[in-house]
RNA sequence: GGUCCCGUAGCUCAGUUGGAUAGAGCAACAGCCUUCUAAGCUGUGGGUCACACGUUCGAAUCGUGUCGGGAUCACCA
């Protein structure tokens, strides 16, 4: 079935034609819901259209609104004129066949195919510390986005570039060197990414150490930063990494190794994985193939020295260096060989960054120096920019051991969900392993919904201190809307007959209407980048589905037909929760 | 200093691309379980949409300026 929106757009662009002899876009009407204390369902916006058909607000509103009901007469079941307002009504009956046509249909919301394909990048983590608070929401906002493409239709591929070279893991190994005495993630019973992080927080306290006794001894600080031994010996491990010295390589490896074991457990529990990983290790060569072939264009410039560079003041940015002097790659120079073997790869349309907002400037010189290389991928290249979560104290520093740890919260949420599920006592009939999952279920739900209803953009504030809420506007809240609806329909099957020859209660109208609007959301996420709209959407579907099942019993409705319509209206609404769900990557139990 | 982002109830956030009396949740208070799961429902209180000017039938939304907060401008990643 259409969606009604269109199709009042459509007519609407139609009777403006036939009336009046005008032309108008579809997308210059303005259609919104009609608010609750007018009666009606949505409402066409006249005043844009007076100037142009000449017309007073009240004969255009009557003239329209019996053009509505004239076209579709199944559809539009009244109108009222409020100011330069049409509220126009829809019939109960096209509700309920909107009902019919998709209770039982659970791709309900799927958009079909469009043969474009969307790769999105997500996670990206150093392999110096373990995943924190900040970490999650990228990978929530990633996955979630994943999801969405491929409701909206597109073929979508998960990568992760893992930042697995570089000074920071370097920072690790020599502390390691110096403090562990041979110690391994197995011997300590660590966590193997907890275990390396020790060891990055334990060389930037020997290094502050030394910087002060440096300092003390009358050294300036700038130069106390530079000499001070560890971070020469650091660096000079770096060295001998890109010169592939095998016994650095062979630590290398194996603190990388730790890494990967633990982050596999972590990206394990919450549920994400990737359809390919890429190693910044082994792509960071690519990208001087392609500074070389840039720099034969013109588009780069070499100094004397040998470092090369892109000027970009004519489009309002700096001058941006993309090769050292020394010959070895920087950030950005690995950048753009990986979109290149992306590109090589996959014949991506969009390409998805998903990457913290203090990265905003560097993507958009990453996104310029590709259009200036006249690559086909350069417009597709989106960054999904996202606020930092930040301490109540501030931001949280890893160096500093300020984090709030993956790990540690997710335990902590496992606890409180499961605290709060015994003081109910509605599952004490489950055994050991349903009771376990369903508090993974609920901590999950809880954490990723608080993260992804708030607009990416927006910087977001975690007090450790509050625990996040199971209440409210919350996931738990949609989960547990789920779990009602089931608990209803495993008490009553649905009879295959079609209902007749009821009305609607206004709350069952709503909620289907609500319904309705599911596959436009999505659009809506889609098009915006923004799992926030359908987090958003969800809880209104919810609400208001507990506002009718305070009011009115299904089980014991009036009579049969009624009964069979409610019973439709809980299965479309338990699917297009836990579909809803699923696309931001929540579990909806059928009990809790 | 240049560029970019943000500022809505005590707190956390919505606000459908300029529309009707700006909405939710939390917190506070008052009700609702002998009827489908009370992680719920209903109600009350709470606002100079940072501030000022402008654009027009109409501005939280668009423009300019001011104030406040943040990010970034490395031969770091």
């Amino acid at each position: 079935m259409e969606s009604i929106q269109p199709i009042i757009r459509q007519i609407a662009v139609q009777l403006i034609k036939e009336n009046y002899q005008k032309e108008v876009a579809e997308d210059a009407l303005q259609i919104q819901q009609t608010k609750p204390e007018f009666e009606g369902d949505y409402t066409l916006v006249l005043f844009p259209l007076l100037k142009l058909t000449g017309q007073s607000p009240a004969s255009l509103a009557a003239t329209m609104g019996e053009g509505f009901i004239e076209m579709q007469p199944n559809l539009f079941s009244g109108y009222q004129s409020v100011g330069g307002f049409l509220n126009l009504t829809l019939s109960d009956e096209y509700s309920i066949k909107f009902l019919e046509h998709h209770y039982e249909d659970s791709n309900y919301g799927q958009q079909a195919h469009n043969g474009k394909t969307v790769l999105i990048e997500y996670s990206s983590p150093n392999t110096n510390k373990p995943l924190h608070l900040g970490h999650l929401r990228n990978n929530f906002l990633g996955w979630s986005m994943a999801a969405i493409y491929e409701a909206a239709g597109y073929r979508v591929v998960k990568t992760c570039i893992v930042n697995d070279r570089g000074i920071h893991i370097c920072k690790s190994m020599l502390a390691w060197q110096l403090l562990a005495n041979g110690a391994t993630p197995e011997t300590t019973g660590m966590k193997g990414d907890h275990f390396v992080g020790h060891y990055y927080v334990q060389f930037n306290e020997l290094y502050k150490e030394e910087v002060k006794q440096l300092i003390a001894s009358g050294m300036q600080s700038e130069v106390a930063e530079k000499e001070a031994p560890v971070m020469k010996a650091a660096q000079q491990l770096l060295l001998d990494w890109e010169a592939g010295k095998p016994e650095v390589l062979d630590l290398w490896r194996k603190m990388n190794s730790w890494v990967y074991a633990g982050f596999d457990a972590t990206y394990q529990r919450i549920g994400s994985r990737f359809d390919q990983t890429y190693f910044e290790s082994d792509t960071y060569l690519l990208g001087k193939q392609t500074v070389a072939e840039g720099l034969q264009h013109h588009v780069f410039h070499q100094k004397e020295d040998g470092s090369v560079w892109i000027d970009l003041t004519a489009d309002g940015l700096d001058e941006k260096l993309v090769q050292r002097k020394d010959g070895t790659s920087v950030y950005i120079t690995q950048d753009i060989g990986l979109a290149e073997l992306r590109y090589q790869t996959y014949a991506t349309d969009t390409s998805i960054y998903v990457i913290g907002d203090e990265q905003n400037y560097h993507m958009k010189v990453l996104q310029l120096i590709c259009k200036k290389l006249q690559r086909p991928y350069a417009d597709g290249i989106y960054h999904l920019s996202y606020g930092m979560v930040e301490l109540p104290t501030g931001k949280m520093k890893s160096r500093e051991g300020t984090v709030v740890d993956a790990d540690d919260l997710l335990d902590e949420m496992e606890l409180v969900a499961q605290q709060k599920t015994e003081v109910l006592g509605k599952v004490e009939d489950f055994i050991e392993e349903e009771r376990q999952h369903l508090y993974r279920v609920l901590s999950l739900g809880a954490l990723k919904y608080f993260l992804l209803r708030v607009g990416p953009k927006k910087k977001m504030i975690f007090n450790p201190q509050e625990s996040i809420d199971f209440q409210g506007h919350t996931g738990p809240f949609i989960q547990y809307t789920h779990a009602r609806i089931c608990s209803i329909l495993r008490k009553e099957n649905i009879a295959p007959h079609t209902v007749a020859g009821i009305n609607l209660q206004p709350l069952e109208k709503n909620l289907i209407l609500e319904l309705e609007r599911y596959p436009q959301t999505i659009s809506q996420s889609c098009a915006e980048h923004d799992p926030s709209h359908l987090a958003n959407y969800l809880y209104g579907v919810a609400k208001s589905f507990n506002t009718f099942y305070a009011q009115h019993s299904v089980l014991h409705a009036d009579n049969n037909e009624q009964r069979q319509l409610r019973l439709k209206l809980c299965a479309l609404t338990a699917k297009v929760i836990a579909n809803g769900m699923r696309l931001l990557g929540i579990e909806v139990p059928e009990r809790m």
